[in-house]
DNA sequence: AATGCGGACAACCGCGTAGTG
DNA sequence: TCACTACGCGGTTGTCCGCAT
């Protein structure tokens, strides 16, 4: 059978932490470890606690170089570039930011980078959107004098815009190289089976029988992945920034795999790679996971709720031929390269030297 | 001084996955 | 192979604290 049940529920004390029982845990990890075992660990030390809750007060509070708050420019691009790329893996972020929990990371982003940023993006959006309509104002006033919105009105145009679809299939495709194209197959191949293992690396064939079309060599390594993407703003060997090219963990695979991810840049769904997208919906990415996974904020809170209105909801990855571009997809690449670009990522290398 | 509000952070909850027998 | 449980993770909730009114 298995293993003896986790811990009494009942006879559990829950909330804040006293400085005793901290002392009591630290004390006793520091010296025996935590054997392996979290659930017998309170037991051992005489605390009515749940293993879990232990664990999560030594992993988040009690570990030795743990730091807490103050969290620096460098760490907010870090944060940044990984969550554009990887979304709420929390964890994986974590662990390219030594002395970060993930608890702290998220904490952080959800009470301050992420409305930081927000409103630093709806600002250029706004200005970016008043100077496009002032130009198109100019035109049209030129032609069609009636129709004129007086000159007032620009900064009452609400910050989410509502653009036709066909709007969006007339976009330009960004980075939308061949070689771009198969990289990010690559990539986010590789990406799907450091996730779930759903795709073993001889899984060349799908459900349906059809042939996905990924590259033969996927012998580059992690380092190589990284450096094709990620513009690494400092060369400095004590940059944190450089602990994603040093590690060996999948963070430098997730930062490769935004562009496959990115819902501005989505052309290597086009085409024959559909059956991949449908891969990616029974692995429960069932739309743009990046706008599902946390990244409501980027698109406002109407184009998430409205789901029979937003052209974007009805779309999934295997409709990409009006997914690229705005309403929606447009939005987020322009949210995502102000980010980039706030934080220093002014240029961003693709595979193949594309862009 | 009292109250309300919002931000920040700690802790809990629930779920998926991995491990064990 | 299956049933069961621990572990780890991400989302959510609860609590504390500072600030404004």
């Amino acid at each position: 059978m298995g293993r003896a049940p986790c811990c009494d529920k009942a006879n559990v004390k829950k909330g804040p932490w006293s400085p005793e029982e901290d002392t009591k845990l630290k004390a006793y990890i520091e010296q025996h470890g935590t054997g392996g075992n979290w659930i017998a660990l309170p037991h051992k030390i005489g605390l009515k606690r749940c293993g879990k809750s232990c664990r999560l007060r030594w992993l988040n509070y009690l570990r030795p170089n743990i730091k807490h708050g103050g969290f620096s420019e460098e760490e907010d691009k870090i944060i940044c570039s990984l969550y554009i790329s990887i979304g709420s893996r929390w964890s994986i972020i974590a662990a390219q930011l030594p002395g970060r929990t993930d608890n702290d990371i998220k904490n952080y982003w959800n009470t301050r980078l992420k409305k930081k940023l927000l409103g630093k993006q709806r600002k250029e959006h706004q200005s970016r959107r008043g100077n496009s309509l002032k130009q198109d104002m100019k035109r049209s006033s030129s032609s069609v004098g009636d129709s004129m919105v007086p000159a007032d009105n620009i900064n009452q145009i609400p910050y989410w815009p509502e653009l036709p679809v066909l709007a969006a299939a007339a976009a330009p495709i960004p980075h939308s190289s061949q070689e771009h194209r198969i990289d990010s197959q690559a990539s986010m191949r590789r990406l799907l089976i450091k996730l779930g293992g759903r795709f073993s690396e001889d899984d060349h064939v799908v459900n349906d029988g059809t042939t996905l079309q990924f590259p033969n060599d996927l012998s580059t390594t992690d380092q190589d992945l990284y450096e094709q993407t990620v513009y690494v703003p400092s060369s400095s060997s004590s940059s944190p920034m450089d602990a994603l090219s040093l590690s060996n963990n999948i963070g430098s695979q997730f930062v490769n795999s935004q562009f496959a991810i990115d819902g501005g840049n989505l052309p290597m769904l086009q085409g024959q790679s559909t059956t991949f997208s449908s891969e990616l919906q029974e692995m429960g990415y069932s739309n743009n996971p990046q706008r599902l996974d946390g990244m409501e904020f980027l698109y406002g809170e109407d184009m998430v709720d409205n789901r029979g209105v937003n052209p974007c909801e009805s779309i999934g990855w295997g409709d990409t031929s009006s997914l690229v571009g705005p309403p929606c997809a447009s939005e987020y690449g322009v949210m995502q390269q102000g980010m980039l670009q706030e934080y220093g990522f002014s240029e961003m290398r693709y595979p193949g030297g594309a862009q």
